[in-house]
RNA sequence: GGGCGACUAGCUCAGUUGGUUAGAGCGCUCCCCUCACACGGGAGAGGUCAAAGGUUCAAGUCCUUUGUCGCCCACCA
């Protein structure tokens, strides 16, 4: 019968009293004139993150434990919080829901807000795009409503003014890709690719003056209707003599040439092609060079319009049947064969993209790229883990120009006038009031705005009051890093570098931290436009913050995707619970020793953080050292790896001491002590207790902040100590290193689980003392275990323990032996011979294996002359061992095989 | 068509520059409601590191090939 669980760690009591007190306090305001040294990070805008979903849940998880961790070293951190983007997320639309209601969003709460979110997120589903259609059709709301901050919407004019007047901007008629649902040009990475099983449409176009045809093979024969010439490849002969004349566009009854181009495969299809130059990228160019006529034979929804003839008005894919039924009535389709292809869907959507021609804004790239190139070539950029840079460097030289307009109904418009008389542009920072080539006040400004990653691209100097010299920017610019997942390192990374050299001179950002993506259980990846995400307020709800955050942490090693289980997050929250229920064990003890005489401002004392252990007269209990020294390690490893974006090594190491180290050994070594309420011993044993355990909260502090903060409050502080976020991280002390410390100790746990495991193989009842013998050849071990004898009887459960060098025989008992000693329990009924007997031969065959390897490996000169002397020696050290453990079992073995 | 990543215990995954008996969590087996904690304690079982070659004194780790899965990039109609 499980006893019932009252002293659980219930994180919704502690977490919502805490998350106002750090996000004011502690963490997010930063002083540009304060001194010292300066971390600064930025976070990804707030149309990427969302925020709700746990895939960039992990963002905020690695940008806080960096936060915090640098804060507690004394670093002046920034955390540029993303509130101000062009992009509307659902969040935006809520808080703007709200304000008409008159309610402040920051009133609801954090959890009451993310909540209303995720509804509205799920009722009204669709992409918000068509979501801001529809708002913008049945209220009031226009794109003035959702104007941004006065201050970004002047830097992107700035910015975009500058690059147009450095010919980097421009204006033109282009093929693009066109979402038919979403009305708008798309950029080459907001598209996806699928590959799908469609089929080659082999159709005859009639050479005009002749009896022969041209067989001309296509994926779309919908496009045919907007053809304006066939391409054949100039060295081709099947078709040389075909070249300068032309061919009746079927269906359309149109003549159109036959052009000569060296695009054209010769391979594929029937080597010749139909050029569609008004939909196709390939078509366009090849229509420039010979001057063919653009015929688009679409509306911006997909249909075909009038200049599809007698197709107009018909979808797009219900035009693709008819011409293909059509042809095939007039015997002008000659087969169709199955052809699979990647074809392009609107990342937002997944519709069908169509390449159009038509007249955008074009941001130029090559120049940008370049610097941008070499900045990470030369290091001024760090990008972790290191094969994603070369996946930047590829991108960013194979870079083509960007369409940064867009058809949408939100963002920042673009500041160019187009003038109604002289139809000439004016870009300008300021509304002007006329045309500035013929003074015609008949201006409209550009309907597009500007692709959302525009402006994000500027985020880590706009943010910090760019183009003007402030303070902020002189201290935070370049920030420190950038933490974000690898999807979108060309959206936003790799642009964010571009524009930043490009408007600075100085990189944006030092390093740039990609973390994995969180993937569903199917390998989904998880984010809030697929609606894959789990939902982490129900999550955290279930097992907390500090779980989820801890979990995500210990998984977050770099260059693979994480598979977030509840598994995983149970564990999470089980260490959670062990931690408090240690320190609840502290509380329990803590009245006795204050009455005891222990005073809170030394248990405060600083002198433990600087210097070694409490010790009793002079000298430091073996447990006490060995528990600071594993501190000392373990408060290195921690720093290090979060110093490399090392996550899952430092939450892992936390782990490992609090509980494997702290809670199952070091608390139980000085529960005696404690009890012992006069005594110096008592006293001493409670500080290092006391002291250990502080550290070990500051350490994991930015993995576990609202329970650490919780419990740190509640432990003795010094006046006027305020936050656990604001104290100090500590920092690897090589005075606490005690490598003998650690060994001596090792030895005695060793002992004791030998002692356990003889135990639980006779099934004891725990409850049962039982005498053992302990033997060692070696007086420095037996002084060892006689120094701690008391501890070792209690935690291994005898009543008697004798020592001495004496060999151990097996019978009517269980040995267990290690090359240093040996332990033996008196207490044959227990004992069974059939399970011993299986045990000892398994042991025995696998150290005959291990010694054979071994002495061959040392008998090889090439292995003595060549390996590292460390190498040899080490394993010279170990084959002893091996030899006296294969000693031991072997005449154990033996014993027990002939006393049967 | 290019490129990248994964394949390690029943499951989910660690394992940085090659080096002494390959680790964790969950699950499993056995014993325990022992006065911080059953969201716990104690003790175990479990892996020829996807396959085959190669380099090396030494390979989970480096190279080559193969297989399976996943991802990214790509204007072949």
């Amino acid at each position: 019968m499980a006893r019932e669980i009252a002293k659980a760690y219930e994180p919704q009591q502690i977490e919502p009293r805490w998350a106002e007190y750090w996000v004011a306090e502690a963490l997010f305001r930063a002083d540009a004139a304060a001194p010292g040294p300066v971390f600064s990070i930025v976070i990804p805008p707030p149309n990427v993150t969302g925020s709700l979903h746990i895939g960039h849940m992990l963002d905020h998880t690695e940008i806080d434990i960096l936060t915090r961790w640098h804060r507690m070293r004394g670093f002046n951190t920034l955390y540029l919080p993303g509130t101000d983007h062009a992009g509307i997320s659902t969040q935006r639309v809520v808080v703007r829901q709200l304000a008409e209601q008159g309610v402040d969003y920051r009133a609801l709460g954090r959890e009451e807000f993310e909540r209303r979110v995720w509804k509205w997120k799920e009722e009204s589903g669709g992409t918000i795009t068509r979501q801001m259609r529809q708002i913008g059709e049945t209220c009031d709301w226009s794109r003035e409503k959702f104007t941004l901050s006065p201050e970004l919407s002047r830097v992107v004019r700035e910015v975009f003014v500058r690059l147009y007047e450095e010919g980097l901007i421009y204006r033109a008629h282009y093929l693009v890709n066109w979402c038919p649902s979403c009305l708008t040009a798309l950029s080459d990475l907001e598209t996806v690719h699928e590959e799908r099983q469609g089929h080659l449409w082999h159709i005859r176009y009639p050479v005009v003056g002749t009896n022969e045809y041209l067989m001309v093979a296509t994926t779309r024969p919908e496009t045919m209707l907007g053809d304006t010439g066939v391409a054949v490849h100039p060295e081709d002969a099947r078709y040389k003599h075909l070249v300068g004349k032309n061919v009746r566009l079927p269906l359309m009854n149109r003549e159109i040439p036959i052009v000569a181009d060296a695009m054209v495969d010769r391979e594929f299809g029937t080597g010749a092609v139909k050029v569609t130059p008004a939909h196709d990228p390939n078509d366009f160019e090849c229509g420039r060079r010979h001057g063919l006529a653009e015929i688009d034979v679409m509306t911006d929804d997909g249909h075909m319009n009038a200049a599809a003839g007698a197709y107009a008005g018909l979808e797009r894919f219900e035009a693709r049947q008819r011409v293909v039924a059509d042809l095939k009535a007039q015997g002008l389709l000659e087969k169709i064969t199955d052809h699979s292809h990647a074809i392009a869907l609107c990342e937002r959507c997944k519709t069908v993209v169509e390449p159009r021609a038509s007249t955008q804004w074009f941001c130029k790239m090559k120049p940008l790229a370049e610097p941008a190139i070499a900045a990470v070539e030369r290091g001024e950029i760090r990008i972790v883990p290191d094969n994603r840079r070369e996946e930047y460097f590829h991108w960013m030289r194979n870079i083509r120009d960007w369409v940064i307009s867009r058809q949408l109904w939100w963002g920042h418009r673009i500041p160019a006038w187009h003038c109604g008389d002289c139809k000439e542009v004016t870009v300008a920072r300021e509304t002007p009031a006329k045309c500035s080539k013929c003074g015609s006040a008949k201006i409209a400004q550009d309907s597009d705005v500007l692709d959302t990653w525009f402006s994000s691209a500027l985020w880590p100097f706009s943010t910090l009051g760019w183009p003007e010299e402030t303070l902020d920017f002189k201290k935070y610019y370049p920030t420190s890093v950038l933490v974000t997942a690898y999807d979108i390192l060309f959206f936003w990374v790799a642009r964010m570098i571009m524009m930043g050299l490009h408007f600075t001179d100085q990189v944006p950002f030092r390093a740039v931290y990609l973390h994995s993506l969180v993937r569903t259980a199917d390998g989904e990846k998880m984010s809030k436009s697929k609606g894959t995400g789990l939902d982490p307020v129900a999550l955290n709800q279930q097992y907390g913050t500090d779980a989820m955050r801890f979990c995500l942490a210990s998984m977050a090693a770099p260059g693979t995707d994480i598979v977030l289980s509840e598994d995983r997050l149970a564990s999470a929250r089980n260490f959670a619970n062990k931690i408090w229920n240690a320190a609840r064990f502290l509380f329990v003890n803590f009245d006795r020793f204050e009455q005891g005489g222990a005073r809170i401002e030394e248990l405060a004392s600083p002198d433990v953080r600087l210097g070694a252990p409490y010790a009793t007269g002079g000298a430091v209990a073996l447990a006490d050292a060995w528990i600071f020294s594993r501190l000392a390690g373990t408060t290195e490893l921690v720093n290090e790896a979060l110093a490399n974006y090392r996550f899952h090594e430092a939450a892992q190491g936390v782990y490992q001491f609090f509980w494997g180290d702290f809670c199952d050994w070091y608390i139980e070594w000085v529960k005696p002590d404690l009890q012992n309420a006069d005594g110096d011993r008592a006293v001493v044993a409670w500080k290092n207790l006391f002291a250990a355990f502080e550290a070990a909260l500051r350490l994991l502090h930015p993995f576990m902040p609202f329970l650490t903060e919780e419990l740190w409050h509640q432990l003795p502080q010094r006046a006027g100590a305020k936050s656990i976020a604001l104290d100090q991280y500590p920092e690897a002390l090589p005075k606490w290193v005690d490598v003998a410390a650690e060994k001596h100790f090792e030895l005695l746990q060793e002992v004791i689980v030998a002692l356990r495991n003889v135990r639980a193989e006779m099934k004891l009842d725990p409850r049962k003392k039982i005498a053992a013998e302990f033997s060692s050849a070696a007086g420095v071990i037996r002084d060892l275990v006689e120094r701690d004898r008391e501890a070792i009887l209690r935690l291994a459960i005898l009543s008697e323990l004798n020592i001495s060098s004496e060999k151990l025989v097996s019978s009517g008992g269980t040995l267990r032996s290690t090359a240093q000693f040996d332990v033996r329990v008196a207490f044959a009924e227990a004992v069974d011979m059939v399970a011993e007997l299986a045990r000892l031969r398994k042991e025995k065959d696998r150290l005959e294996r291990d010694i054979e390897d071994k002495t061959k490996r040392l008998a090889d000169e090439t292995f003595r002359s060549r390996a590292p002397e460390r190498i040899v020696r080490g394993l010279e050290t170990t084959l002893v061992e091996r030899r006296i453990e294969y000693a031991k079992v072997n005449d154990r073995l033996g014993q027990l095989e002939q006393g049967g």
